[in-house]
DNA sequence: CATCCTGTTGACAACGTTGTCCAGGGCCTA
DNA sequence: TAGGCCCTGGACAACGTTGTCAACAGGATG
């Protein structure tokens, strides 16, 4: 056995190629090629000869070789921040759809909220030569981007916005949506209310809170310190945070918690007080509706949709400037926002 | 403007490749790509040209052309029933750590249950030449993977067995499960115990079906017409089904659910009742702590995460036969679970 | 000064597919 | 029957990268 051969075994576990059905079917290369693709101009009795070389060796096309051969990998990147968490889920599922639809294949990868792993998985998925790319930004400076969109790399920004870099962008109106759920809270008799985010880092967290304290301010009432508390979403830390504010003299009646997972962790603290103390959460959770919790509610499957759909007409050809689309969100009351202040 | 130009200029929106990088330094193409990939054997000063270079050109390598030559694509395939599903978000975040950790990239897919469509689904990836593949399988049929497992593609089933193929499995112990759950229930006081599940055609779902009847064998119970249900998880069908248990003149008393869905759906369909309906359900579920639901956990990170080393492994050249492993699930009383019959 | 060695560099083929183009055979028409 | 056309099929180059190998320069060694 000489080395070639040794090689070629090795690869690929010797997968057969188009090469080896010519072969075996006695056509020339192109005949096959045409065969695997429907292509016209093959005789119906050529055509019986090389399925049935096909189905004996077991071939399946390379698609990397063709990816290479014709310019377009039909696939499209997404980059999130972490599949496991179920606002994501939803999300991804409406870009797979979508994509299913354009017949093309998702590769996704989580940056868990680490703006150089975000960096790292955009551009190995540009390096794959994705067609698209759809990103929940973790980090703020997109500049590295440039080069991949000038080279032709759609991209759809999704959630939070992209930092000096122009393209398109799905967002939900956080700013809207806080201002909103801390008014309803408002409405219902609060005056004390506490703000629980994520990282001010995070454009929809500094949204949020731009929402909270529009809000208060409507209402004339000035927010005391202790009132808001932005950082990681870490249970540990929103469990002293919602502690914090509920303790003391004065605590707080009312809390507006900045995310899902801030929500779960605030249901959690509350759970355990006597007092009652009204809550309003930003997302909806599975289950909220039995556990009565009032949300402002953004629909993660719309979200996806609405941005694969973009990315998808900018991949049909659509060349008009990048567009800015914002979701409205929807006050869901269910309960605990409708509490008056004990 | 000749036709061969403008026909590249459509390539990739025209990106730079190792020849332009390699004429614009003054190099030859071996010497970028040897840079490119930190090569030894290149002089300091020759490698400030190229960087220079591959940075004014935004140069990207073209990893389509490179899995070509190399034969590794670096890119494993899971296929599963629903990304939205909050079962497989963290088992599909675990297995793209683990991925990660091995340097592989993520492709996923939904089968949204279908047979046909995960069998197109584990085709496309194995037209992409990914080096890897975890399937949690919709169909009972796997034999159409045959010539892609003896071409070499490693592959582990997930969640339930593979059907006419001999391949890696790692699943949970639902039979166990199911058993324990239910006999959980009987020992506190229960008879009268109603099932509802997911379509027999799925494995998991009888495998529970035969724990549930183990266990009522194991306590000389009689099961009688009525008290089981499989079918979709449909939300519609679950409650009637619910209903119809709980109704009459000789109703269940408890209820045990055949997956997380189920759960959900007859969580909701108790809180509607006067009468307490004790409940054990298959899966986790958020929030199931603070709802006091009783629950058989299976660790959906620690499945994936399972599977995706097994992967790896034989990526590796791990050559034994084809292992099976079963995960333990653990029983956790919450209150519903334990109430005794009304 | 001839020789050898080492370290850097580039020419070339190959990976498996598809696009282009040409050859040959059969059929129709004049 | 010659000429033209259509239909089928195949030879060949190209996609962008990497592995192999040979060439070359410069220094050390005899």
């Amino acid at each position: 056995m000489d080395r070639t051969a040794r090689h070629s075994e090795t690869r690929y576990g010797n997968r057969p190629t188009m090469k080896d059905v010519a072969a075996r079917a006695g056509v020339g290369l192109k005949t096959v090629s045409r065969v695997v693709n429907s292509e016209p101009g093959v005789t119906p009795d050529t055509e019986r000869r090389v399925q049935e070389a096909i189905d004996a060796l077991g071939f399946r096309r390379n698609d990397s070789a063709r990816v290479l051969r014709k310019g377009r990998t039909a696939s499209i990147g997404l980059v999130l921040e972490d599949l496991a968490d179920p606002f994501y889920g939803p999300l991804s599922r409406a870009v797979e759809e979508v994509a299913r639809a354009h017949g093309a294949l998702l590769i996704n990868g989580s940056s868990a909220e680490d703006p150089e792993r975000e960096q790292e998985l955009v551009l190995a998925l540009c390096a794959r030569r994705v067609d698209g790319l759809i990103v929940i930004p973790a980090g703020d400076d997109h500049r590295y981007l440039e080069p991949e969109i000038k080279a032709g790399i759609a991209t759809v920004f999704v959630d939070r916005p992209a930092g000096h870099v122009d393209v398109d962008m799905v967002l939900s109106d956080s700013f809207g949506g806080a201002r909103e759920g801390v008014a309803h809270l408002i409405a219902h008799g609060h005056r004390r209310i506490g703000f629980i985010g994520d990282q001010p880092r995070i454009h929809t967290a500094t949204e949020r809170l731009r929402g909270y304290h529009a809000a208060m301010r409507d209402a004339g009432i000035t927010v005391e310190d202790g009132w808001v508390s932005l950082g990681s979403t870490d249970p540990e830390r929103v469990r002293a945070a919602a502690e914090e504010m509920l303790s003391g003299p004065e605590p707080v009646t009312a809390l507006f918690a900045g995310n899902n997972r801030v929500t779960v962790t605030a249901v959690r603290v509350i759970a355990e007080r006597e007092r009652p103390v009204a809550l309003v959460g930003f997302d909806d959770i599975e289950l909220a509706d039995l556990l009565g919790i009032t949300v402002i509610s953004q629909d993660a499957a719309a979200v996806g949709r609405t941005a694969a759909e973009h990315l998808f007409r900018r991949l049909d050809g659509a060349d008009h400037a990048p567009a800015r689309v914002e979701l409205a969100t929807t006050l869901i009351p269910r309960g605990s926002g409708e509490l008056p202040p004990a």
